[in-house]
DNA sequence: ATATATAGGCACCTTATGGATAGTGAAGAC
DNA sequence: GTCTTCACTATCCATAAGGTGCCTATATAT
């Protein structure tokens, strides 16, 4: 083991080319973690969501739904009745990654207290730099 | 258990206020997600940095840096010699990030082909209701 | 004397994204 | 009629991301 960080069989998110870099450029996106651990439970309808994500407006919804059944990540189900229902839930592929968004959620929940102070002390450092 | 895949301790990445959500939207970056998993195995230099993620500038590697040591997840250490020589090294807090990090970059370069595959499924889909 | 390497800062510009607002259609309540 | 609900779609605008080029300092190599 040289330098073996690397991927199984190839793939390698560092290089710009690899389709392993564009899908860890979907993931990076808040709405996307968010709406799979929102969906982690079970399937919910385009309301559900709405109300549970706080801030999120109807097009960066539909817009990040739309991105996470492309991707195979999510089901998307419609009901032919008005009015329209339709429902999402995560594909098993998106369950097993809901798994590791869950954790990262979670640690930044745990350290926001640490990761705030930090940032209260880099803006001290900053004051004090202004005041000199 | 009734409905808590809610925090530990009322931090909640949901709400919009909560420091959690802004924590989420700092590592929500690809350039974050790829700095953090670098510096895994130890501490880089600037210019190993640039060169070991394909495609970042300058200016967006300061940045992600800049951050990364704002919120105490990166320590900078500058050697006051020429030609100028600074390091850069995950804390305890980074180290802790890390692990999970990396999980997703391999979660992505593992899933990678299913999910090419599926966005080949979705744009002939999209092709074929073109055509119609 | 000239060039190189180093780790940036700074200013400018273009493009992409986020977010806000308004509109659509059809059923049912009032 | 008018209003509401639902799941969108379309449009605009402000902000952010990202790209480019030029600048700094000096020891070392040519």
């Amino acid at each position: 083991m040289d330098s073996e960080d690397d991927s199984p069989l190839g793939y390698d998110a560092f290089r710009r080319t690899c389709p392993s870099h564009t899908v860890l450029e979907m993931l990076a996106s808040k709405w996307v973690y968010l709406t799979v651990c929102a969906l982690r439970r079970g399937r919910l309808r385009n309301g559900e969501l709405a109300r549970k994500m706080e801030g999120i407006t109807p097009k960066m919804l539909t817009q990040t739904l739309r991105v996470l059944e492309r991707d195979g990540l999510v089901r998307r189900e419609v009901f032919p009745v008005i009015p329209p229902r339709v429902e999402y839930e995560l594909t098993e592929l998106g369950q097993n990654l809901a798994g590791l968004l869950s954790q990262i959620r979670s640690w930044a929940e745990e350290h926001a207290p640490e990761i705030k102070e930090a940032r209260g002390r880099a803006s001290a450092d900053h004051d004090e730099m202004a005041a000199s």
